[in-house]
DNA sequence: ATAGTATATGCATATATGCTCATATATTCA
DNA sequence: TGAATATATGAGCATATATGCATATACTAT
């Protein structure tokens, strides 16, 4: 195990302890690493935007080509392309071009799940 | 049913209708608005820092003070005194004042689960 | 090859975000 | 009341983000 937090650069005097040890060190295993924090926070951030939701929406049950996308959410082909990139880096959806066409669809079902997680929280209780 | 979308304001021409109209159609009718949309984005959004993430994780099964969660995160009081703001407004996490010591939960169980889901997408394929 | 269509991307800009510093508020205890 | 502890917040700075514009790339058809 790592050795203990230094003392945190507060403004006021804090303890040089923790004030309910067990429930930190219980915390403490629980605790997401930096770095799975940050990969994490990625695939949340790409969840982040309204036009991204939106698009991802409208690919739970249907493939879409970018002008369609961009259609139904009424931005430019550009934003979109824009926003699908990201989309796509993160591997929240995949491209299949076919011709000149591209259609994207969701990577994993996971993507799908979350949005529905989210919509429940959203649309009573949050 | 509302009136199909004016051309978008892309640069190159593109056709005055939609190119796979069935499917369009059908998305269409799953698209979430605008207005959900942001409040979803919204939420994600909380989700979206790997600060934020490591104190919800934290606080999975465990309350905390806002000192202990400082010093796990190994951030100031007031960085995370800030970040809790945040997560409160958002209804993620929820407040509780014993004396003058408060103590943080998290709000509902949605937010344990999209945390797991996020976890599992991220840790193997994503 | 040339023109046309579908998508992608570099750059610029307006806006948002995370942290620190200083300070304010809330609570306890002497 | 006054000092100390625990948390919250306003301002400011550095960095990130979303979109539009212009243009590049990918593919089709003639």
């Amino acid at each position: 195990m790592e050795k203990q937090a230094e003392r945190s650069t507060t403004t006021q005097t804090h303890p040089d302890h923790f004030i309910d040890l067990e429930e930190v060190l219980a915390a403490r295993a629980r605790l997401v690493d930096s770095a799975t924090a940050s990969r994490l926070a990625d695939t949340f951030r790409a969840l982040a935007d309204p036009t991204r939701l939106r698009l991802i929406s409208a690919l739970r049950e249907h493939q879409l080509c970018v002008y369609d996308l961009a259609a139904l959410v009424g931005l430019s082909q550009s934003a979109v392309s824009h926003q699908l990139r990201i989309l796509r880096n993160l591997r929240l959806v995949r491209a299949n071009r076919t011709g000149r066409t591209v259609y994207y669809t969701l990577d994993d079902d996971h993507i799908r799940q979350l949005l529905q997680l989210g919509l429940e929280h959203v649309q009573h209780g949050g």
